[in-house]
DNA sequence: CACAGAGTATAG
DNA sequence: TATACTCTGTGA
């Protein structure tokens, strides 16, 4: 492993100064080293002794006094005489100013220890510098030290300035190593780093033009307007599915590149990814840049270090991609912007989309927003006019929108023990029959949600958490699918020992997967889901099969609502359309509307027009009837009259309090206590304390409180306050959600 | 009185 | 986060 080199500081003599070094640590703030003055800049990585360890940190600020708007309480100042000196500058990129400035403001939003934000970008992983690999350059030494062969001579005459390997110069000239070694020895050759040929090749900005329909180029030609303008601003990219928005903020990325800038793109997850970066390839003639949390090792640290050095020009990434050293960003898209998938729910929580847009003010470049079925927050962003708004109307070429209809449950059943209703069954034979592909969308994994002991109605739960435990049949077992706990199906129930007496209620895919071979026995099917496809290439895999053709029928979960584009699939059926609507999430409509819109996206794509059949038992909720007029606009104006009247966001703000601990009482100890300090003022309300709806994850109890406040209200200061002088013990915690999307 | 083991304080 | 320190109970 590459030891870090560190590089010595400037001369004794000099005057020391006090450098503020924030460290990948949950400390409140940066902590003070001595160092020559000039010797570091802010940003610059460096070495510092903390304890009796050594840890790696990055400077934040040079003989300044502390800012007074970040100074909390435990910030006091340890005077210069017993500072202890920082050991050295890793010789590594820095971190821009707005990276920097970046992690400041995602620390206080988020109210999480700014070190903590900084160790997601500077992992110990990609701080590693890169081996610099050595070659030869004409040395200075006496050419008549030396007998001038003709071997030697070719030699002389291959290198030029640039460092050339010793494997080269043998494989270019026909002579040994031992010659190279030779004239090196003499002084006429002289070790130089070898230029790294570039790891990312520069897309091309005109490899493969797209040709774009009116509507296209006005809407390209706003987003590329944006770009030049280097400054920034918001748009919002609203168009349907197949209406050609990839293509048309392509040319802003075109735009970007042309201006010589870099280009970042975040997408919701990396399984999108594979389709995506093939399209960029035919666009720009090179594969972008890849960043996501799976990227491990060598790969890793190359990546970081080319977009440091302003190498890699377009990157596409998760959400932690906000994180990079990009030296030259002009340009920041959000696709799919709607997609909670962006939301971090774990350590430092944060929403990609909204901190996109705060990275894009604070390095001063425009953002894009892309989506057909924009969130609310995004569109009352458009209406208040902060966003501008560009749309695309019409699908691309001669592909016309699904038709969708709704299967009403109560008058068309199925069969008893089954979950597909005749009218499916029958519509998915005709599809067939016309030789064309369908789709089974049901957004639940496994086989059955819940098993149930029929003799003493005994249901099957998680031990650690409080949920049911789902059956995977194919694999024998029942499991959780939020903390991970697996145990075998038992013969007999556990609680009242009754035989054979365990019942599987309500379908997973894997169920209709069974029924749908009943039906359909000559039909070839294909069942995809996160757990069945493991990696990105089984995905990209199926993918191709479907496309070539050699599928009839897939059967999915939400993987299978992504922007894939199968020409020949012109039926979707949605087993539950109902599911996700209950629970009493804010936000439950507007995602079902969303995720169904786009599983409905899949039908139809080409010259063909497709069918989406919905099977619902509520065919009079707003949702349905939403879907069913593909009134996307007059479904979002009812979720927003429904919302302003409780300050429900985005006409207020909300932040979750969830208090854990390891036993029942604990939890409750703390969060009755943060309920009896809760803050009184105007336009603030505190909902709870309430037992988390899974009350017990992973072995711990959980409670929430929710603060919930006018839109001109700071919450931050207020949770500050609220928390201050709450004493816990290092079995209980309490996490902060600031804008929460999970009421989980 | 030595010594785990748990819990807590602290690093500049 | 890693480490040192503090407290407590145990057993020789």
């Amino acid at each position: 492993m590459t030891e870090p080199s560190l590089l010595k500081l400037a001369a004794d003599g000099e005057r020391t100064v006090r450098v503020s070094v924030l460290l990948p640590l949950p400390f409140a703030t940066p902590l003070d080293y001595l160092a020559p003055e000039n010797s570091v800049s802010p940003g610059d990585l460096v070495s510092v002794p903390l304890g009796r360890r050594e840890e790696t940190g990055c400077v934040w600020d040079i003989d300044s006094d502390v800012p007074a708007d970040f100074a909390p309480a435990e910030a006091r100042i340890v005077p210069l005489a017993r500072l202890k000196p920082l050991l050295g500058r890793l010789d590594m990129p820095s971190l821009p100013r707005d990276l920097r400035r970046f992690i400041d403001w995602l620390a206080a939003y988020t109210l999480t220890p700014p070190g903590l934000v900084l160790a997601m970008a500077i992992r110990a992983r990609h701080t590693q510098p890169t081996r610099v690999q050595l070659g030869w350059v004409r040395g200075g030494g006496d050419p008549t030290a030396l007998r001038m062969t003709e071997a030697r001579q070719r030699v002389l005459d291959a290198v030029g300035e640039d460092a050339l390997s010793t494997a080269t110069i043998t494989e270019r000239t026909g002579v040994s190593a031992g010659v190279v070694r030779g004239l090196a020895a003499a002084g006429l050759l002289r070790e130089a780093p070898l230029l790294a040929p570039p790891l990312f090749a520069l897309p091309d900005p005109i490899f493969h033009p797209p040709r774009l329909s009116d509507d296209q180029q006005e809407a390209a030609q706003a987003l590329t307007d944006s770009v030049r303008a280097r400054a920034f601003n918001v748009t919002l990219l609203e168009g349907v599915t197949g209406s050609g928005k990839t293509e048309v903020y392509f040319e802003a990325v075109a735009a970007c590149l042309a201006e010589g800038r870099q280009c970042l793109v975040l997408l919701p997850e990396i399984a999108l990814s594979t389709q995506w970066t093939d399209r960029f390839a035919r666009r720009f003639g090179v594969q972008p840049a890849l960043w996501h949390s799976e990227l491990g090792g060598k790969k890793r640290r190359e990546t970081w270090h080319a977009i440091a050095q302003g190498q890699a020009a377009v990157v596409v990434g998760a959400r932690s991609a906000l994180f990079l050293p990009f030296p030259d960003l002009g340009l920041i898209i959000v696709d799919e912007e709607h997609e909670s998938a962006f939301k971090q729910e774990e350590g430092v929580t944060y929403h990609g989309r909204d901190m996109a847009i705060v990275r894009a003010r604070l390095t001063n470049v425009p953002a894009i927003l892309v989506s057909a079925t924009p969130s609310l927050e995004t569109l009352t962003n458009v209406e208040n006019g902060r966003y501008r708004h560009v749309v695309l109307h019409a699908r691309h070429g001669n592909a016309t929108l699904p038709d969708v209809r709704l299967i009403d449950m109560r008058r068309a059943p199925p069969e008893r023990g089954q979950f597909l209703s005749p009218v499916l069954v029958d519509a998915i034979r005709a599809s067939f029959e016309r030789e064309e592909q369908a789709m089974l969308f049901l957004n639940r994994r496994g086989y059955a949600p819940l098993t149930l002991c029929r003799s003493c109605g005994h249901r099957m739960e998680c031990p650690n958490c409080s949920s049911w435990l789902v059956e995977h049949r194919a694999r024998q077992i029942l499991t959780c699918h939020h903390c991970g706990h697996v145990e075998g199906l038992p013969e007999t129930c556990p609680s009242c020992a009754a035989e054979s007496s365990l019942v599987a209620v309500g379908p997973g895919i894997e169920r209709v997967h069974e029924e749908a071979r009943l039906h359909f026995p000559e039909a070839r099917i294909l069942v995809m889901a996160s757990d069945t496809l493991g990696s990105p290439s089984a995905t990209a895999e199926a993918v191709r099969r479907i496309s070539a053709r050699e599928i009839d029928l897939v059967i999915g979960t939400q993987i299978v609502a992504k922007g894939w584009h199968f020409p020949d699939l012109t039926l979707v059926g949605v087993v539950d359309a109902d599911l996700g609507l209950g629970g009493g999430d804010l936000r439950a409509a507007e995602r079902t509307v969303q995720l169904l819109h786009q599983v409905a996206g899949r039908a139809g794509r080409a010259e063909k027009p497709g069918t989406v059949l919905l099977q619902s038992y509520l065919g009079d909720h707003p949702v349905m009837k939403a879907l069913v007029s593909n009134d996307y606009l007059a479904f979002m104006e009812q979720e927003s009259a429904q919302r302003k009247p409780g300050f429900w966001p985005p006409y207020g703000r909300l932040a979750a309090l969830i208090v854990s601990a390891d036993s029942a009482e604990a939890a409750d100890r703390v969060a009755g206590l943060l309920g009896a300090r809760a803050p009184d003022l105007p336009g603030v309300q505190v909902l709870g304390p309430a037992p988390a709806p899974l009350a017990i994850l992973r072995g711990r109890h959980r409670r929430r409180l929710l603060l919930r406040t006018r839109r001109n209200v700071a919450v931050q200061p207020i949770i500050r306050q609220w928390l201050e002088g709450v004493k816990l013990s290092t079995h209980e915690r309490i996490d902060i959600d600031i804008d929460p999307i999970s009421f989980l």
